[in-house]
RNA sequence: CGAGGUGUAGCGCAGUUGGUAGCGCACGUGAUUUGGGAUCAUGGGGCCGGGGGUUCGAGUCCCUUCACCUCGACCA
């Protein structure tokens, strides 16, 4: 009773300081730990399963883009990064190194993969020979490791999970045409799945892969304010094909390096999951992602027939290939209770002596705390149009905050207030690097991402005539 | 790398002028319980971050070292 209260408040004082709420619920929610080595972490099983979904999910669509799953080494060697002059700039601070093996110090070093452009264009090379190869696409599931200096679990830790894909095309339009199509479905993943709504779009030249021609990229805004990259993709032009020796045979017989693409998003989606929809009690899971999308629990389980009325319930929404899990531990129903909203479970289910006698079961929503009664004759149906339901609700709860996030202005002083403010200022900009360099100093932005491309308005900033709509914000 | 902080049970912490190592939660066992984090009984668990010094005696005082945390910086 007390203790609850403490409890709720105890997450309502984190809440004021966001990203430690954020840490802590994490933990608390038995989703992740932390590792031995300083910035790794654990992923437990209730964590790896929402990674499993988003894994699910995407597999599909990239099936429909003709894309094949495959797998390439973890170790590189050091030469490979060096091929591409800006990407070994971009990537040497934050690469691991082998340099001892087998009991004796190796001749070339190793470097542990920061991301397998190099290698994977590699093996291209060897594989593409004429047009009719192309195009090639394959994607990884892996794990790739970026030291960083400071980390938090799945926003940032040495080592994550991430997929990342690679395509070869034989023109400069199909490869943009890649780029697009896969931030495309990254973007429909997160609304579709996630319930997140996103800020796609093409990102600054400052902000951009080291090597691509382009990066385009989504950021979610999380419920302080602050902007999270949630995927890029990277038209990667002819560069790592020179780099790495892509040439094909085209239809008029003369050789031509290939045209690269190459995206990804990591597990950091979790985490963006967690600070979007997360609340003052803990995880919210939309139901297409919910690792448990219907938790039932048991009243009175030892009076006679409820366990057996609660099993029927369990079997009844298996069958519909509904996420559903049984807690008949001995903990009390108010444990229980606090344990899965804590957890986001979207819906839950209570079955007992009071319940059985007038055929219902009593359901809660995690989205709204709605306590509805849900006949026992049709217990599936309702059960299903509960969990759209949630799904779409929080979708619309999370796009308002969104939309509430984005202030448009034209006027330098109440954009720097509006981003110190933690909100996401669209604003005309130049597009030169310098004086994107000088706002970045001024406001301590993080996010730019183009959201149009307009030349009839004035930069921000240094009044020049304007090329993009951007938006810019703080990031984690 | 700059500034600040913390190291005592699995976690969170207390430990007064230096005098037997403590509390809450969690965990084990037994019983009674079950509609919003149950109650009682009982039990296990410690190199007080490491090293050195002062002292009859150090968790406590001094020196040194290591680790971690927060905020900066850095993070295509």
């Amino acid at each position: 009773m007390d203790k609850e209260k403490q409890f709720v408040t105890e997450l309502a004082d984190m809440q004021t300081e966001f990203a430690q709420w954020y840490t802590d619920v994490i933990l608390k929610t038995d989703m992740v730990d932390y590792g031995p080595v300083k910035g790794t972490m654990v992923i437990k099983p209730y964590g790896y399963a929402v990674w499993e979904n988003i894994q699910k999910y995407l597999d599909k669509e990239f099936k429909k883009q003709g894309v094949q799953n495959a797998y390439f080494p973890m170790l590189i060697p050091e030469s490979f990064l060096k091929k591409e002059a800006e990407h070994v700039e971009g990537f040497a601070p934050e690469v691991a190194v082998v340099t001892y093996a087998g009991g004796e110090e190796l001749n070339e070093k190793l470097i542990v993969r920061p991301t397998s452009e190099t290698i994977i264009c590699d093996m291209y090379s060897k594989w593409i020979k004429s047009y009719r190869d192309l195009p090639m696409a394959m994607n990884q599931w892996c794990n790739v490791v970026r030291w960083e200096k400071t980390t938090r679990p799945f926003l940032r830790t040495s080592e994550f999970l991430w997929q990342e894909g690679h395509t070869v095309q034989a023109t400069p339009e199909d490869a943009e045409r890649d780029t697009q199509v896969m931030l495309k479905v990254y973007s429909d993943c997160l609304r579709n799945l996630l319930a997140i709504p996103t800020l796609t779009g093409r990102k600054t030249e400052r902000e951009k892969f080291a090597g691509a021609l382009a990066t385009y990229g989504m950021e979610a805004i999380m419920k302080d304010g602050k902007c999270l990259q949630a995927g890029t993709t990277h038209n990667l032009g002819q560069n790592f094909a020179k780099a790495s020796n892509i040439k094909f045979l085209n239809k008029e017989g003369v050789l031509e390096y290939g045209y690269s693409t190459s995206w990804g998003v990591s597990t950091r989606l979790i985490g963006a999951l967690v600070m979007v929809h997360g609340d003052e009690r803990g995880l919210r899971m939309p139901p297409n992602v919910a690792p448990i999308q219907t938790v039932i629990i048991p009243i009175a389980s030892k009076k006679e027939g409820v366990i057996e009325k609660c099993e029927e319930v369990k079997s009844l929404l298996e069958n519909q290939d509904i996420r559903v899990k049984l807690d008949n531990s001995n903990n009390t129903p108010g444990w229980k209770f606090n344990e899965y909203e804590m957890k986001g479970v979207p819906l839950r289910l209570e079955i007992g002596p009071r319940d059985i006698e007038n055929g219902v079961a009593t359901a809660v929503r995690r989205d709204t705390h709605e306590k509805v009664q849900l006949s026992l004759s049709n217990i599936v149906e309702e059960v299903q149009n509960l969990l759209n339901e949630i799904q779409a609700n929080m979708l619309k709860q999370a796009e308002e905050n969104f939309n509430a996030a984005i202030v448009k202005t034209d006027d330098y002083n109440k954009m720097v207030n509006a981003i110190n403010d933690k909100k996401v200022t669209l604003s005309y900009h130049c597009g030169e690097m310098d004086c994107e360099d000088e706002i970045k100093q001024n406001t301590t932005i993080k996010t730019r991402v183009i959201h149009s491309y307009d030349d009839t308005h004035k930069c921000i900033y240094c009044g020049k005539p304007s090329r993009y709509r951007v938006y810019f914000g703080k990031q984690y």
